[in-house]
Order: structure tokens, then C-alpha cells, then sequence
RNA sequence: CGCGGGGUGGAGCAGUUGGUAGCUCGUCGGGCUCAUAACCCGAAGGUCGUAGGUUCAAAUCCUGCCCCCGCAA
């Protein structure tokens, strides 16, 4: 078959690097165009793009896909079979949609139709749900709402956002794999999205990573597990931002007002939470990098009775 | 040229009016204790990122380079 491939974030490489190996011509591979960014602003590529230089597949990166003549063109004169969309980050129109024998499929971190949207995997892990994991669907024009192929599951369990986003994305590129037989038969039975059960998770900003320690510990934990590393949870210590990456839930009252340290010690910082008590275990203050409590402690004076938040 | 912080014994930090390098923890030895991650005594361990400059004297002032990190995108 002839594939175009369009991804743009770690996540979608694996698919990416799956489908050069299979056999299958990937004619071209879309991404989202370069941008300057981080410390100094130098350009950087997508993980993507820097994928399909080491596999020598020419590169697109168009700054609109939608109403764009010489992408149409492009992509019309090629004739792809099918063009298989991960994490691209952008919407494809119509007529673009309409170019492939095959059709157009996308890859999507959640069991649709639930958490449709741009941050599935860490909503659904702050949500607190049993299990999550992979779908395979025909696109549509609107946000992930287009007929289901196939789905893979997995526990969510104590995983933190890295080590889901690592197992869902091997998933997503070996679920495409097992089906790419039957969609290029042409014998695939989509199924219709249930809209009654759809929601959405939202893309996560850094404003939502201020804990607010009135909240349930469970809920706390979950949010450090979800929101790890990027955008990360914090707090305020001494005025200062301290970034939280690890914390555990202890099975313990707590008498003292909302955010107060109430135990020190190398395994961590206890802290007063809505109705519980949090340990502490893993933090960054700003321009350091992030350490232990245990190494924590060795340079702050951290007393007990102080307030976070 | 986006803004900014930092590189000091194994770890985390202090130390800039330039003048014998300090703290907490760890390590090693000894002591106390029924016992201990507790306590007491003692010891080892540092080319102060790197190259050069100023100076009688530089962790501290100046310059280049390497590395790490925060913010903003």
C-alpha cells in the first residue's frame, strides 16, 4: 500500500517507525512545522520529523493542511491508499479526507467515545479510571469523533502519565499493525461512536498543576501522577514555587489546618490534605533540578508546622 | 541573539568590603543503649566546572569555554 503518515510527538513515532518497517511505501510523512523554542529559542524538530530523517521518507510540514492548493495537490497526485493521522495536530478537511482509496485513520489515546480531545491519557488518569487505553478510527471532520475500528485496554493501576503515554503509543503503532490487513481487504466493520457517552479532556495548562490541599489526598496523588512531567504539579513554599513530582497517599488523620507539614523525615514531607494526610517524596525548586525530599531537607532548614500552598 | 538561576568534600546547601573553605546528611572508627533511622566523641574526604587575566593574596573581581536548571514560548 501507499501510506502517508502524519504525526507530530513522541507518541506517534512508534507508528511511524512500525509502518516503515511493514513493507508498506510511507510516501510522505506530515508534521507540524519547526518552531523555535526552549532555553534560547533554537529550532527544534518534531520527534517525528527527526524519525523520518533517519528513515529518509520526505517530510511535509505545511503551516495550514486545511485550504492549502499545493498539499491537495500534493497528496492528490500521490494517491496515497490510506493516510494514518497520530497526535498530528491538525484537522483535516474534507476533500483531503476524501483522497485515499482507503480512507483515513487515526490513532487515539483513550476508549472512545470517551476523553476525545488533546490530553486523554492524563484525564483519565486524574479521573481516577480503572483503565484506559487505545483506538483505532476512521476520521471524521469533527474531534475524534469518527467510527471505531478497533480498541486495545490496559489497567491504568499506580502508572504515572510517562509510563502510560509509553505503553499506549507501543500499543496504538502493534493495534494499527493487526488491522492494516483487513482495512487494505477492505473487510473492517466500523462501529458508530455512542454520543451519549462522549466527553472530552481539554488540554491541561500549567495553572492546573496548583494543588489545593483542601482537595481529597487520593485526588492529589492522582493529579501528581496525571500531570507529570509536563505540566507538572506545585505548590508554594516560603513564596517560593516548588514543583511536587512524587507524593503518596498515607492511610492517616489529620488534625492540623489544610497544608501544614506535620512529619519530616528522609522518606518525606507530610502534609495536612483535605481529610488525610499526603507524603511528599519528590520535588524541584526553581533553578534546581528535582531531588528527594531526603536531599531536600539535607540544605533547607524545612520546619515542622510550616505551610505549604 | 527571548528572560533568568547555578556549577564548592559522596549528597543537599552556606560562603562576594578578596586574606587559614563551613553547615546538614552520609561514610569510617569509637562510645552510650535492651535496641534504633536516636544520642555522644573522633576521623577521613575538596585541583571551590574549566582556561586565562587582575592582585602580595581569588571560591570571592574580569574575560572565554563546557555542563545543568527555572521561566517564557
Amino acid at each position: 500500500m501507499k501510506i502517508v503518515f502524519m504525526g507530530t510527538p513522541v507518541f506517534a513515532v512508534p507508528t511511524l517507525e512500525i509502518l516503515a518497517k511493514s513493507g508498506h511505501e510511507v510516501g510522505f510523512v506530515f508534521t507540524q512545522p519547526d518552531k523555535a523554542k526552549g532555553r534560547g529559542k533554537k529550532i527544534q524538530f518534531t520527534a517525528v520529523k527527526e524519525k523520518a530523517v533517519e528513515l529518509n521518507i520526505p517530510i511535509v510540514q505545511p503551516e495550514k493542511v486545511k485550504g492549502n492548493q499545493e498539499i491537495f495537490n500534493l497528496l492528490n497526485n500521490y494517491k496515497p491508499d490510506l493516510i494514518v493521522a497520530v497526535a498530528y495536530g491538525q484537522i483535516l478537511p474534507k476533500d483531503i479526507l476524501k483522497i485515499p482509496r482507503l480512507g483515513c485513520i487515526n490513532i487515539h489515546g483513550s476508549l472512545l467515545p470517551k476523553y476525545r480531545g488533546a490530553a486523554p491519557i492524563q484525564r483519565a488518569i486524574i479521573d481516577g479510571e480503572k483503565k484506559t487505553g487505545i483506538t483505532l478510527m476512521e476520521m471524521a471532520e469533527g474531534l475524534d469523533t469518527g467510527d471505531m475500528i478497533a480498541m486495545a485496554e490496559t489497567e491504568i493501576e499506580e502508572k504515572t502519565f510517562p509510563q502510560l503515554h509509553d505503553e499506549l503509543s507501543l500499543m496504538g503503532a502493534k493495534l494499527l499493525m493487526d488491522c492494516l490487513e483487513n482495512i487494505e481487504r477492505e473487510i473492517i466493520k466500523p462501529v458508530k461512536q455512542d454520543e451519549a457517552k462522549a466527553s472530552y479532556a481539554p488540554m491541561l495548562f500549567k495553572k492546573d498543576g496548583l494543588i489545593d490541599f483542601s482537595k481529597d489526598p487520593g485526588l492529589i496523588e492522582r493529579l501528581v501522577r496525571g500531570l507529570n512531567p509536563s505540566p507538572g504539579t506545585y505548590t508554594i513554599y516560603k513564596g517560593e514555587i516548588l514543583k511536587i513530582f512524587q507524593v503518596e497517599v498515607l492511610n492517616k488523620e489529620n488534625p492540623e489546618e489544610i497544608g501544614t507539614i506535620t512529619g519530616i523525615s528522609k522518606q518525606g514531607i507530610q502534609v495536612s490534605a483535605g481529610g488525610g494526610t499526603l507524603l511528599i517524596m519528590e520535588v524541584q525548586e526553581p533553578n534546581k533540578r528535582r531531588m528527594t525530599v531526603e536531599d531536600f531537607i539535607k540544605g533547607h532548614h524545612v520546619e515542622l508546622f510550616g505551610k505549604l500552598g
